[in-house]
DNA sequence: CCTGCAATTTGCGATAGCGCAAAACCGGCC
DNA sequence: GGCCGGTTTTGCGCTATCGCAAATTGCAGG
């Protein structure tokens, strides 16, 4: 197993006020697994045998209804955290993870956990932290998704992507990874048959510029204000 | 300030791991305060100078955006914690918290907390479980709004409420607190009208009996396959 | 017991967005 | 260079649900 250099990680929020000697600790404790673009890490309703770090490409998250359906939960950007159901006392996946570009995973067994954070408090305090911090950004989605229409949704997951996950352009922003209309879609509770439409519509205005998989924000500062829009803040 | 019993807490999820001495240490550093029906315990913004674990009582925690329109994030009961905002790396308040009856409240300085897990380290354990448990339902919200109908996101709202803080009647389950259609509506992302419609029609097939923030599931069994009907799959 | 307010009910027209279907497109692979 | 499959675009009718308005009801306080 290759050895995991400790500089690559050591200025995570998740290692925050864990000693140099000590990240080599726990460092020892886990493999780094590469995942080709479009393999599964792991699917919903397995045994959660592992806890994963997204070291390089991108990883969808995604939840499945009973009758097919999915959205996708979120997307993992290098430096995350992900898979983490013990830490929550859940011992299976609640959504399947996927690398949407090639991607390399830190992975720990699950069976580590309870012994690394007694060793490491810290561990436990910032994991809390990042958790809870998905939760307000649950939270916020839902209050969109209840409040807002599919356009201004739209903007705003773009815009999120955009922080996340965006490579600036000299005139622009690109998200960083291959997205479908479909994904949006799963991401804002709309289908892809309406993301096509609106995009295609901010893209006839040179808001943005797209295809296959790819999108590229032209105006992001447009699109903020387009995110801003009530429903009656009245358009031309 | 009154003294806080610790056989009324020991047994909480909180606290587990926690011996009987240490959690009178913690005890001793919160005051317990009584709030009355439909008053403020905090208010989205606000400065995070405590965090709360309720005693007895209900109390609603909404998010108000910016243009004034509310959901509710969700309603706590008996032995949950809120108003974490700390614990998640805030200093503001992400909602507002207001007791729906008369309820009574442990209340910790923030300031204690990190001195708290750092003594305690089962402490931030638990804290991750419930709020990581938050996050999976969160999830399961936005699910529901992403794929299902008013109807069925109303149903799966009443079962949880009814699961969460139901009192057994000799026929049926009744939800203990004083609820609006109002309040519905922004748990399920629709409007009052259409929550009153729905229960309207539940009411007048037998499944409900309900008034004045007031609702009694008289058939829960009905409200469960009720909730799990697909689009399509026919009605009579 | 009466009064007033907040909660609820209900009708009705408007519409955003869905669902289905078909066509066009784009890239990668052989 | 051409073919194939997945992605995207677009048209069109449909409907679940909203939004507004008005009537009704039930509780709480005086």
């Amino acid at each position: 197993m290759a050895k995991v250099d400790t500089s690559l990680v050591a200025h995570l929020p998740l290692f925050a006020g864990v000693a140099p000697d000590a990240l080599d600790e726990i460092l020892r404790e886990a493999r780094s697994v590469r995942y080709p673009k479009n393999t599964a890490i792991f699917e919903q309703g397995a045994d959660a045998q592992s806890f994963f770090l997204l070291l390089h490409g991108h990883v969808r998250a995604a939840k499945t209804t009973p009758t097919g359906e999915q959205i996708v939960v979120r997307y993992v950007a290098p430096g995350e955290t992900f898979g983490l159901a013990m830490a929550i006392g859940a011992t299976r996946y609640p959504a399947t993870a996927m690398a949407v570009d090639d991607s390399v995973v830190l992975i720990w067994p699950t069976s580590a956990w309870p012994r690394l954070i007694e060793r490491f408090p810290s561990l436990a305090a910032n994991t809390l932290q990042t958790v809870g911090a998905r939760l307000q950004e649950s939270h916020t989605r839902i209050l969109e998704m209840s409040t807002q229409q599919v356009e201004q949704r739209i903007a705003h997951a773009l815009l999120r992507l955009a922080k996340q996950s965006g490579k600036k352009l000299d005139q622009g922003i690109e998200i960083d990874f291959p997205i479908s209309r479909q994904d949006i879609a799963q991401m804002t509770g709309t289908t892809l048959h309406t993301v096509s439409r609106i995009l295609s519509g901010w893209e006839s205005q040179g808001l943005v510029e797209s295809g296959r998989q790819r999108i590229i924000l032209r105006e992001p500062h447009k699109i903020v204000v387009l995110a801003e829009r009530t429903p009656d803040s009245g358009a031309a």
